[in-house]
DNA sequence: CTCACAATGTGATTGTATAACATTTCATTC
DNA sequence: GAATGAAATGTTATACAATCACATTGTGAG
């Protein structure tokens, strides 16, 4: 595979919640924000984790773990499996990036900070992924757990269909 | 690893919604509907399909593709693993299983008829899942996706957490 | 009957994830 | 500044998940 459509220039994207950004500076804040962070509350953000987090940022979709470790290899890190799941879950345990379990693949968390419980859109057709709250836990769900005696620790809510740039290829 | 915990007996079990039940009948019933539901819509419940259903009630719990393929090989089915794949399409494509995209695995469906949007609640001690509903499009998720643009055709809503027996175990 | 299509059997391959163990790095404590 | 223990990394191998491709069989419609 060995990544196809890096993101490599400096302009505007499309694809965040599914609009146009400066994506060169959102990546770079993300980045500075995440080792703030990390120093202040004494994570240690090594080189491959740091990598990991600024691969995801900068292609600004869902990736495998394998396209990860292919472009980690690039990079000239280690290229066996365990160097990007570790670092996947070092990052995903601390919130830099979640993984969609629809799609077993890791994306850059677009909320940093906030202690949030994520949803996420993901587009049948071509992947893009979108993130936004979801507060699955106190609605139905949550009434259902608390009726059964079920602790809800973490919660699971991804929306499959068709994001607004594929809706208007479909129906041209 | 060739099944593990098959209950055979007919006696009560724990588990469904957590709670404990008739599971022979229970078994039997759902096996039954199912066969009604397919003849009134065409749809062609063949050995495997059925087999494959009536050992994901058996069990009463989520089983990955290949433990399932075990149990079929026991049973006298074909063991490659498009077999199993093939019927759990089928299978889940009507609603007669859900997969759970946690755990990359199979439960059979708690609430057959109904037309749901299901929700899960996974036990990350034992394994344990329970089916409820979950209307996660009408919430803050389908506000941002209408916001968005965004057409929600399925939603995966799945709570991790512990269960009530896990959680008496743990607080003993 | 036979034609077309759905379903199954089978082998091979690709993708996802973890187990296990050796080695190194780093922060403490003495 | 060496000794120590924990965290992080390197590496091999393997388990588990999913699909492809193609041959074969079964079933229903005309």
């Amino acid at each position: 595979m060995t990544s196809k459509n890096q993101n490599t220039d400096g302009g505007m994207q499309t694809s965040p919640g599914f609009e146009k950004h400066n994506h060169a500076r959102c990546v770079g804040q993300a980045l500075a924000q995440a080792e703030k962070r990390s120093a202040r509350e004494g994570l240690r953000l090594t080189p491959v984790r740091r990598k990991v987090l600024e691969l995801l940022l900068q292609e600004h979709r869902a990736l495998g773990a394998y396209a990860i470790l292919d472009l980690l290899r690039d990079a000239g890190f280690g290229s066996q499996p365990p160097v990007a799941y570790r670092a996947l879950d070092f990052l995903s345990e601390h919130g830099f990036v979640h993984k969609i379990e629809r799609l077993n693949a890791f994306v850059a968390c677009a909320h940093p900070g906030q202690s949030h419980s994520p949803a996420f859109m993901i587009c049948r057709l071509c992947d893009a992924v979108a993130e936004t709250q979801s507060a699955a836990a106190k609605g139905a769900l949550g009434d259902a757990a608390r009726a059964a005696g079920f602790q809800i620790e973490k919660t699971v809510v991804e929306a499959e269909g068709i994001c607004p740039a594929c809706v208007e290829q479909t129906s041209l």
